[in-house]
DNA sequence: TCGATGGTTCGGTATCGGCCGAAGCGTCCG
DNA sequence: CGGACGCTTCGGCCGATACCGAACCATCGA
């Protein structure tokens, strides 16, 4: 097979509305089974298990049989790469014509939901801009890295893991397709995602990737960053 | 349309086969003819035309008309980049059952070829690796930062344009699906692009998206960045 | 004004693939 | 053991769509 049909094979099982709806479900890095990802496409069992198998067989999923359960999850944080450039394109290309049709259901997911190992939505934009303003980072397009008085704050918030790698290629811009701005991914996304969930100062809403803060987030969000996330809802 | 919708479609657009091949010729940021690019899909030109104008339609692809002409090309490089990232998941996840099975003109794209706007292949592995070695640039997967001997190379040969935003975050490391290591992408890979066009380094391959070093490239490349490009193809 | 050429639109055909019902495994629990 | 549960396989249906031939529109050169 040439690279070009793998390509091509890859996309067009992406592409896919149940597939894409399983996949997206995923997208927060847990492993769910069948039953709940049939669920969320509104298919039946036996046609999901078909598609997981297929996925599966392609390797953008792998497996873990526990018992009479099988957790499915996405192969690698490569696939959710994939998956954010694609919304990314999806959201540029938006047809100017037809409006954005927002659901109520993507109200929460813009203000503030994870990206497999990050944050994403107003949130982590906001983030984004208070950590740029502060000088801790610095971010375009293309790339980012985090300053010396950003390393500093990294230490002192208890962030990171200075040991491994180079500090200063830290942090990497990830285009949100609902703000349509850079927000923080790689290393010091991932920790600062693990840091909001293990303080309690973000909690998941129901079984959805939104997240919603809790007022102690507010508190810490306002005294680390000094944004408002009270506002985040209605801007 | 809610975005999962749109994000499913647009991957479905991409995952035929014939608009995947014609998505594939524009990926060096070129235009070209419905006619070119019928051609090298293997289709007729009225199907070619059902499908750009799908893909233009979805904001994938713009056209631009001159006389009877009509030149397509891709809208933007989110779609050169969302490309890039499926042929990445294309290549890790390619199944170890089946062996890559690289056509010989395979063989050309794998060893130096153009990304919408950067280097690609061996070739811009070989170059980024050089100029880590050297201590011009910082990479991790996820970022990459240019250090100060990094800024004074490329002011020394041209390169770059210092007016515009941050020196430092100039590049950006780019997945190469046929190496599965960084290579440079940015301004930084843009710039090393057009230059090496430009002083005569490497040459096109008819008309892929595969280049070639010429001999005065051999001797830049080897003089500027101590790697030997003749080695290339046979590594 | 007339071919010639590039491009698009239309209609009809055939294939592909997603979907479900029914039936067939394995695993857990009473 | 027997029933419940999770999941998969099989067979058949059906809608979506990629494809081409033919006809149609627009632009260029003579």
């Amino acid at each position: 097979m040439t690279s070009q049909a793998r390509f091509a094979e890859i996309a067009a099982l992406v592409g896919d509305p149940a597939r894409a709806s399983m996949l997206h479900a995923l997208l927060d890095g847990r492993a769910l089974t069948a039953s709940e990802l049939a669920s969320v496409s509104g298919i039946t069992p036996q046609t999901a298990s078909g598609h997981l198998a297929r996925l599966t067989e392609a390797g953008l999923m792998t497996v873990i049989k526990q018992g009479r359960h099988r957790y499915h999850r996405l192969a690698s944080s490569n696939v959710a790469q994939m998956m954010e450039s694609i919304m990314c394109v999806a959201a540029e290309s938006q047809a100017p014509t037809r409006l954005p049709r927002t659901g109520p259901r993507d109200v929460a997911l813009r203000t503030a939901r994870t990206c497999y190992d990050h944050l994403a939505g107003a949130l982590a934009v906001a983030l984004a801009d208070a950590m740029i303003d502060k000088g801790l980072v610095e971010l375009s397009d293309d790339a980012g890295v985090v300053t010396e008085r950003g390393a500093a704050f990294i230490a002192m918030l208890g962030l990171g893991d200075p040991s491994e790698g180079s500090k200063r290629v830290f942090c990497r811009p990830c285009l949100d397709w609902s703000e349509r701005r850079p927000h923080l991914a790689g290393r010091m996304g991932s920790a600062l995602r693990h840091h909001s969930f293990e303080r309690g100062w973000i909690r998941r809403i129901g079984d959805s990737r939104a997240v919603t803060v809790t007022p102690k987030g507010q508190q810490a969000f306002r005294e680390h960053f000094g944004i408002r996330t009270e506002d985040l809802a209605a801007g």
